[in-house]
DNA sequence: GGGAATCCCTATCATTTTACTTGGAATTAA
DNA sequence: TTAATTCCAAGTAAAATGATAGGGATTCCC
């Protein structure tokens, strides 16, 4: 019941971003300095962010990566849904295609694992960049 | 963010052993016919919910498996938390001794963690084996 | 125009985790 | 005594994880 680094090094990524939002390109190999996290590995993850059209890139030097949006419009589910998939505690209750077992009808757990992946979307559905800046800047 | 079979079979079982609760001993391989699970398997996982107190057994022919307790004194949370060890969906948030990178003062998306961990709790701690009865007994 | 910085893309790989399977010893009711 | 059952310890195939390797394409700057 855990992130992958996937999630986590991305939503690190994008918080990155979202502190040097305004400030133009940003390079991936700062990046990845700053937040401790192998360069190759998050520039693969971020292909995904940029492919689905969360941030945007500058190629050649003094090149990098951008957000796409607003840091307010861009929700922690949004990084976290590219990164790991469609979310959910079980295969029955995946947020887009669930994949239902022969007895999806009477099945109970089913109900538990429901509520979980309910309760797990309003919080990161709720959470914007924004607010992850907002909280930085109240802590330092 | 899935669940491992661990979790999911275990609560399986365990719903399973609610429903016969009273009844004496539910051999092993009655409840891995009906929950459609490796019976060896999940000899493995009722082990260590017998080894935490929640399950009690009854050795030799005959024997089998009961609730240790009332089905509304087990919380999901209670064997979620034995078959899938401490919850979290970082390693800096896990419930019983986080393991902090050295940022964590003032990691941001620590925050985030805490808060989906937090909501997961409070999920998986407030139902009770006893509630998914009641849900059974209404669809039935 | 040349070189450096940077993004972009594909493939490979070691390690760990998962989800079992195998085999058998110990216990007990009938 | 035998059949049913729990109990225990190892082994294992496949998948997922978390990278690494290598090189091509693009663009700024001198």
């Amino acid at each position: 019941m855990k992130l992958s680094t996937r999630g986590r090094y991305g939503l690190k990524a994008m918080f990155d971003l979202a502190v040097h939002d305004g400030e133009g390109p940003v390079p991936l190999r700062s990046i990845a300095e700053r937040q401790k996290v192998s360069d190759h590995y998050l520039e693969q993850l971020i292909a995904e962010l940029r492919k689905t059209g969360l941030v945007k890139s500058v190629r050649g030097a003094q090149g990098g990566y951008m957000l796409a949006h607003k840091p307010s419009e861009i929700t922690v589910g949004d990084i976290i849904r590219v990164l790991e998939g469609p979310l959910g505690p079980s295969d029955c209750v995946l947020e887009n295609k669930p994949i239902l077992c022969n007895n999806a009808d009477h099945c109970i757990t089913k109900m538990v694992w429901e509520k979980i992946q309910v309760s797990i979307s309003n919080v990161i559905d709720s959470i914007t960049l924004q607010d992850m800046l907002d909280e930085h800047k109240k802590k330092v």
